[in-house]
DNA sequence: CTTGACCTTGGAGTAGCTCATAGCTTTTAT
DNA sequence: ATAAAAGCTATGAGCTACTCCAAGGTCAAG
């Protein structure tokens, strides 16, 4: 599991850098795809070569990707190395963004696992019940909608939307 | 439009049915679609017409959807419903596994959270750079890795998942 | 020479909608 | 009355970030 750092030869094939990264095959030939990496190709067999630029790129986005960024902003962001200009001011930007959201979404995962939790221990004395043509399931039927508590979200489906983003 | 809208009425067309449930008319027809709703026609206008029934299978999916059950569950749920058996038992047994689930999730996004914030103190000090053939972006790179113990893969991605949508 | 592992391209599938298109129907404004 | 605006229909594509599959070419070993 760890210790991937195996010898970063210089020309690799798909699954080679696919090894050296962690990542699968797949993912490296749809990164290649996206234009997130530049392999070039072996006139002999038009294989893939990939040298140790894309094995960084690879990694840096796959950090990327951990820290939140999706795909186009990865890209956006190699672009702007490739360019030769820093992507740091971006990344920054991006980031505090990035930071945000998440804690927003910890705000109504939180809530959410609380409403779960008191909606199991509510449904501790509920019994079944087949449908009478008047309830579905009392399980979920009595489940409250999120209660918005103090102030701030306008949005009723607060939950849904954290697992189906934003805007 | 006839003044009654709030409240619903036995029968309702597309958006009538989105706004009694507070969702968009695309995402019912999305669920008539998908078998979820079960609409009868105008015979006059080739309309769709939604009863009560509707609005109430409507109602429940939405919560079901707060509460983490996929659009498949839902629908299987329905299923128990409409063939009067009582859907919660299985309700009870999904109902267990997305609390887990929800909780993990919890847990990986509050680690989340603060590598970002100690990413974030950390960046303070550093200089933007401009990449110079060696680092791209000084400040993702000198992320490090989540620790990922065992299941790797399956778990790696749900911290990129939890923020996918928004930027 | 065959076997099996690897490579290629292209396309389909996933979840849960959202948006677009084109052609009706109904309502509203003039 | 008529024209424009709004709303309905079905279908299909697009979004994210991959993952999987198929048909076929390539390569090292036995």
């Amino acid at each position: 599991m760890s210790a991937i750092t195996t010898t970063a030869t210089s020309q690799m094939t798909v699954s080679a850098l696919a090894k050296a990264a962690g990542v699968s095959a797949d993912t490296v030939r749809f990164y290649t795809r996206e234009g997130l990496l530049h392999p070039t190709r072996d006139p002999n067999n038009r294989y893939q070569r990939y040298g140790t630029n894309d094995l960084q790129r690879l990694r840096f986005a796959r950090k990327a990707r951990q820290l939140g960024f999706s795909l186009r902003e990865v890209t956006a962001i190699l672009g702007d190395a490739d360019q030769h200009r820093s992507p740091c001011p971006h990344v920054r930007d991006l980031f505090a963004h990035k930071l945000a959201a998440v804690e927003q979404q910890l705000l109504e995962l939180t809530a959410l696992r609380d409403r779960m939790r008191d909606a199991t221990a509510h449904w501790q004395t509920m019994p079944d019940g087949a449908p009478d043509g008047e309830t579905i399931c009392a399980l979920i039927e009595h489940w409250d909608e999120p209660v918005a508590h103090g102030d701030s979200i306008a949005n009723s489906n607060t939950a849904a939307k954290a697992q189906r983003g934003c805007h």
